[in-house]
DNA sequence: GCCAACGTTGGC
DNA sequence: GCCAACGTTGGC
């Protein structure tokens, strides 16, 4: 199992969000690096899933992935922001995975909480001026999140069959 | 709202 | 292929 962190903004689509609707196509990823992640996810990985533009800016809970990459539907729909009109259907550009909530966070874990655990030092989502929606995160990243929002692997664990 | 940092675009 | 201009991201 692979780990991840995916950014979203709350106003427009946060974690309480994602709680609600149970299961979301993660669409309108339009930069190469990113979409190259999404690729590579597979079902039951697991995200972190970060409030970016928020008050605080931080990490709101884990999501799961319920299927792995398949293509953006947005890039064919002329009626988008997410309009693609270099791609093609039988070679399409852009890619989607679906996620869904695992569990929401007591409390957020802040940015500048982050900052001060050692495994995520100089860490793209803690550098200023990373814009990259989707990244890896390693084991040791994850579980310091966890550590850091009170949850243990027990707590996941009942969580994850 | 400000502004630094970055990715993308397009002229050449 | 270079690089300036531009648009966007994202912390504050």
């Amino acid at each position: 199992m692979r780990f991840w962190v995916l950014k979203s903004e709350p106003d427009v689509f946060g974690f309480a969000d994602l709680v609600r609707v149970g299961r979301e196509p993660w669409n309108g990823v339009r930069n190469y690096q990113a979409r190259n992640f999404l690729r590579e996810m597979r079902p039951g990985d697991l995200c972190l899933f970060y409030h970016s533009n928020a008050r605080p800016a931080g990490v709101a809970g884990v999501a799961r992935v319920a299927a792995g990459a398949y293509p953006d539907d947005l890039q064919f729909d002329a009626q988008s922001r997410y309009f693609d009109p270099k791609s093609s259907p039988d070679n399409p550009r852009w890619s989607m995975v679906d996620v869904e909530p695992l569990v929401a966070f007591p409390g957020v874990v802040p940015l500048d909480v982050l900052r001060t655990l050692p495994e995520w030092a100089d860490s793209a989502l803690t550098r200023k001026g990373t814009r990259l929606s989707v990244l890896p995160a390693t084991d040791e990243q994850f579980w310091a999140v966890l550590d850091a929002a009170g949850l243990s692997l027990e707590d996941l664990n009942r969580l994850t069959p």
